[in-house]
RNA sequence: GCGCCCGUAGCUCAGCUGGAUAGAGCAACGGCCUUCUAAGCCGUGGGUCGCAGGUUCGAAUCCUGCCGGGCGCGCCA
């Protein structure tokens, strides 16, 4: 059930009937302000142009011949030819009655597309540290919402596993197991394990030859090597997990595709943009030229597939991974969730994609990017002695200074709780101011504002959602147990109830924009127009009369409904107390 | 040099398929707890939407040019 859905079916028929265009566009938006109703459409100034009539005449011609009796109260034309619409209270009752007793509250699943989505895709030579975070938790949100509307999604964790690099780390890490270590311990910080390995490289002779050395066995297939790289990738993929754990990711083993998967398909993919002449040597490597992208001069950008010395890239590998996703996953839709810095390298990627026939033509391949994290003072976000923050200290932070407020408060919980609690306040925090922001731009990490716990973050729909668990608390009634009529008389009630209904909008932008910020602006809303309601209209006291009692007990559960699956779909926690 | 992104209230941000008087949170100020959890509610103040043109009945939103900031541009990912 999607009210704006509705209309605009509705007004696109009325517009046939008036003999419109039939590429006239329907601009109907929600109104801007209470009296101008719920919903506004906006063609008939747009139209008068075309059918060279005055905006208000059409705007009264559509008035009478769009059919709206059963859900609208009032249609007026107002300004130079706004028509406002009033939705009929029964006719939102009805529907939010609808709703309560749907299973998926009250929205319709959509038609099941395919949508892979590669999101997180840590470097497992270092330890997760903020940067990871949006793609992280945005990808997250992304995908629980497109697994709500009824997609398949198949999670894709394209972790950086391969490269150079690990022949450092391998032969590092062979020296300390040669000295009686435990892998998990040696590997128990991979950033101080990174950073003696980095040194010993740098400045220990005879030590650089062993790391290229180990990148050699390594790409060769060497067994004894292989088995090292295993249990390094096995403990960094541990340390990954308890961060997902910590964050409440849905990311499984599963869902984990590293780079090396792609290996033994990167030497093919080369031949076959060679072969079809897509790809020219070009000082020594292999690479494609893109006219598309070209300069003022017409010089084409370079996109290399292949270096000089034979090795592969990330473009190539991207390949790889766009092909698989395409034609062996069968993928509609391929969402790539990294940081901006990489737009253009995606743009490339999908410009050779098509050319060479790795993707479907029917895929769409979408770059979701999103800005960097800063710190309070505008530059990247970094400890104070210029360091990258590690994730997991981030999150115990988190945990810590939301627990330190908490203290300070009065409360009849018992420490069990209390750290539940805790612990899910601080997660929650983090991760909504985060999804909160649109992910293009670079944002500003900053503790006092989203552990303030007021306003626009995710304790205040916590604290929502426990109101409205405390309700039916003190009523002594199941949520699920409640009946009888919606009665919506009050403008506040009213309120509730068009949001309500709206819950559905917010979703499919997401889904359209894979901006899970859209959601939380949505939710923020309704928390707000909650406490509103709850403030004016009163549900258990004496003199409330029994139908109106039960009317409000729906509103209020359709509400908590809402906020919890809302905050599910951005991976936060609820609470029946706090 | 070229390309992409951004510039909205003191701060953090929405709004940008063009629509009516540009919104919210924080901060400031003033009210509201013997009454369903005050992590709340109600109210007040605060804006040349970077600047200048253009398109349009109508521009924060679209186009052009400037100014300011960030990022990227052949062998890292």
């Amino acid at each position: 059930m999607n009210i704006q859905q509705l209309l605009l079916d509705r007004f696109k028929q009325a517009l046939g009937k008036i003999d419109a265009p039939k590429d006239t566009n329907l601009p109907l938006t929600r109104s801007t302000r209470p009296e101008f109703g719920d919903y506004q459409f906006n063609g008939a100034m747009a139209l008068a142009k075309a059918l060279k009539q005055k905006p208000r005449d059409i705007a009264e011609q559509i008035l009478s011949a769009v059919e709206l009796d059963d859900m609208v109260a009032k249609l007026e034309v107002a300004g130079p030819g706004f028509i406002n619409i009033h939705l009929r209270p029964q006719w939102l009752a009805q529907k939010l009655g609808d709703a309560l007793v749907h299973e998926h509250l009250g929205i319709d699943k959509e038609t099941p597309q395919t949508i892979v989505v590669d999101y997180s895709s840590p470097n497992l030579a270092k330890e997760m540290h903020v940067g990871h975070l949006r793609s992280t938790i945005i990808g997250d949100a992304v995908v629980r919402t497109l697994e709500f509307m009824g997609h398949k999604v198949i999670r894709q964790n394209h972790m950086g596993d391969w490269g150079t690099q690990f022949g450092m780390l391998l032969a590092h890490l062979s020296d300390k197991l040669a000295s009686d270590q435990v892998a998990e311990t040696a590997l128990s910080d991979l950033e101080d394990f990174y950073r003696e390995a980095k040194i010993r490289f740098d400045e220990e002779q005879g030590f650089a030859d062993r790391a290229r050395e180990y990148v050699v066995r390594l790409q060769g297939g060497d067994t004894q090597c292989s088995q090292l790289w295993q249990k390094f990738i096995d403990v960094s993929i541990a340390h990954s997990e308890e961060v997902y754990q910590k964050l409440n990711v849905t990311l499984s083993r599963g869902d984990i595709m590293g780079e090396s998967t792609y290996n033994k398909e990167l030497a093919g993919i080369v031949a076959q943009l060679k072969e079809a002449n897509i790809a020219v040597e070009d000082q020594g490597a292999q690479v494609v030229f893109l006219p598309e992208l070209a300069d003022k001069e017409g010089k084409p950008a370079v996109y290399i597939i292949q270096k000089s010395g034979g090795g592969y890239l990330y473009s190539t590998t991207d390949l790889a991974a766009m092909r698989y996703r395409s034609f062996d996953l069968d993928a509609d839709r391929i969402l790539i969730f990294t940081d901006a810095r990489q737009a253009l390298h995606f743009r490339q990627t999908e410009i050779v994609g098509r050319r060479a026939g790795l993707l479907r033509e029917s895929t769409t391949y979408e770059h979701c990017p999103f800005g960097m994290m800063l710190g309070k003072d505008g530059k990247p976000f970094k400890t104070r002695s210029g360091a990258t923050i590690k994730l997991a200290d981030l999150l115990d932070e988190a945990v810590q200074r939301s627990a330190t407020l908490l203290a300070s408060r009065d409360s009849e919980l018992n420490d069990q709780q209390r750290a539940e609690i805790v612990r899910k306040v601080g997660i929650g925090a983090v991760k909504y101011a985060d999804l909160s922001k649109n992910r293009t731009t670079d944002y500003i990490f900053d503790w006092d504002t989203m552990l303030s716990f007021e306003g626009n973050t995710a304790p205040y729909l916590q604290y929502a959602y426990t109101r409205v668990q405390s309700i039916f608390r003190k009523a002594g009634v199941a949520q699920e147990g409640i009946n009888g009529e919606l009665i919506i008389s009050e403008p506040q009630e009213r309120a509730l109830a068009v949001q309500l209904m709206q819950f559905i909008e917010a979703l499919q932008q997401v889904e359209k924009d894979a901006a899970p910020h859209v959601l939380c602006s949505y939710l923020f809303d309704l928390a707000s127009l909650f406490m509103t309601f709850y403030e004016a209209c009163p549900i258990l006291k004496t003199d409330v009369a029994a139908e109106l009692r039960q009317s409000r007990l729906l509103l209020a559960s359709l509400t908590a409904r809402t906020l919890k699956t809302g905050l599910e779909l951005l991976g936060i926690e609820t609470m029946e107390k706090m």
